[in-house]
RNA sequence: ACACACUUGAAACC
């Protein structure tokens, strides 16, 4: 059962809601009962799929079951989560209030917010821009006016800590850091990766390396993540000796590079003029068993782009069709800035054509 | 005891 539980969860988070669909239908084949574990697993599976009736259907069921397989608090959370994730808040706010009052058939012992609640709810409000509201709620959750039963944790400091930095508010996102540490929480690797990235954003490039340099001293041992987001912001702010440097660091400290540490890099070598280095990184990849797909050659195509290898960018294009990989939106707006660049106006009309025939969504 | 389901961080178009 567990491992029924466990792999449908599995396949939810990859986004192949069928494939869990099959597996829970095998469940009962073999007798084996599914629990609350199992229905939010499948709520997950749904609800990323932007299957939303079929995610309410499990819900509804649940309710109807006996008290083990009874909507819970991860199962509201679950359930508010993929409705954000959706953007229906109105459904997503209700299925909060109900969770505070106990009602349609929510026990209000089982479903009490949590943090995650909380959390959840804070993230899609900063991911709607709405940074300021959600520095409220943070406040009215640690002085507890909000919840009396909630305080708020790491977590909800790093969603709003990252939201601050992408909206290029790295002094905020500072202050935050400082708010949490004075309410005893640790800052942990996704504080430090979204600091970095804050200052990698805005430029404050040696801000960036001290934090990365810091949180080794505090014993945050930085992960893949960590290290690309340094490396990136190394790249964007052309220092691509110092993103090299610290791809051999990460290595030499068994941290593996993955594939957007690789695209990172790709990317870094790209606005540094060297096509050529991108291109080894590229086949290097290859070797370490990644293989292309549209963000590989994506990335590779805009590397070409900015050094002026506009040539270059349409063979790419065209290996990419041959070995069949279904370009995006991405590709070709790699591909149209090549074609501008170069003043190629034929291919870049024979591509909108293309585009157009293809029937994909409009810019 | 823990275990299987929920929330946050990195690249690329903009």
């Amino acid at each position: 059962e567990r491992f029924y539980n466990m792999l449908i969860g599995f396949l939810g988070r990859e986004g192949q809601p069928d494939m869990a669909t099959l597996l829970f239908e095998e469940m009962l084949l073999e007798q084996v009962s599914p629990n609350n574990y199992t229905f939010t697993a499948l709520i997950n599976a749904y609800g990323r799929a932007r299957m939303f009736s079929e995610a309410m259907e499990v819900f509804e069921h649940m309710k109807s079951c006996e008290a083990e397989s009874r909507p819970n608090a991860v199962t509201c959370n679950t359930l508010i989560g993929v409705l954000c994730r959706g953007k229906k808040y109105v459904q997503a706010v209700e299925i909060f209030r109900q969770m505070k009052d106990g009602s349609h058939g929510l026990q209000k012992e089982k479903c009490k917010p949590s943090t995650v609640t909380y959390n959840t709810l804070i993230d899609a409000m900063c991911r709607e821009g709405r940074i300021e509201e959600a520095v409220d709620v943070l406040a009215d959750l640690a002085s507890g006016q909000l919840d009396s039963a909630v305080v708020p944790d790491t977590v909800t400091y790093n969603i709003i800590i990252d939201a601050c930095g992408k909206a290029g508010n790295a002094r905020k996102a500072e202050q935050l850091v400082r708010g949490m540490e004075e309410r005893a929480l640790r800052p942990d690797n996704a504080t430090y990766t979204a600091l970095i990235d804050a200052y990698g954003k805005t430029g404050e490039i040696e801000k960036a390396e001290f934090t990365f340099r810091r949180m080794q001293k505090l014993g945050v041992r930085p992960d893949v993540l960590s290290y690309t987001a340094l490396i990136a912001s190394f790249g964007r702010n052309a220092l691509l000796e110092k993103a090299e440097e610290l791809f051999g660091e990460m290595q030499k400290q068994r941290v593996q590079p993955n594939e957007v540490t690789y695209l990172a890099l790709i990317d870094a070598h790209g606005k540094a003029g060297q096509p050529r280095q991108a291109e080894k990184l590229f086949k290097a990849m290859a070797s370490s068993g990644y293989k292309q797909n549209v963000y590989t050659y994506g990335a590779m195509m805009d590397a070409y782009g900015k050094c002026g290898e506009y040539q270059l960018v349409v063979n790419t294009f065209q290996e990419m069709r041959r070995e069949g990989c279904r370009p995006n939106l991405i590709t070709y707006a790699a591909l149209l800035t090549a074609c501008g660049r170069s003043e190629n106006w034929e291919d870049a009309l024979l591509m909108l054509y293309c585009l157009q025939q293809s029937g994909s969504e409009w810019e």
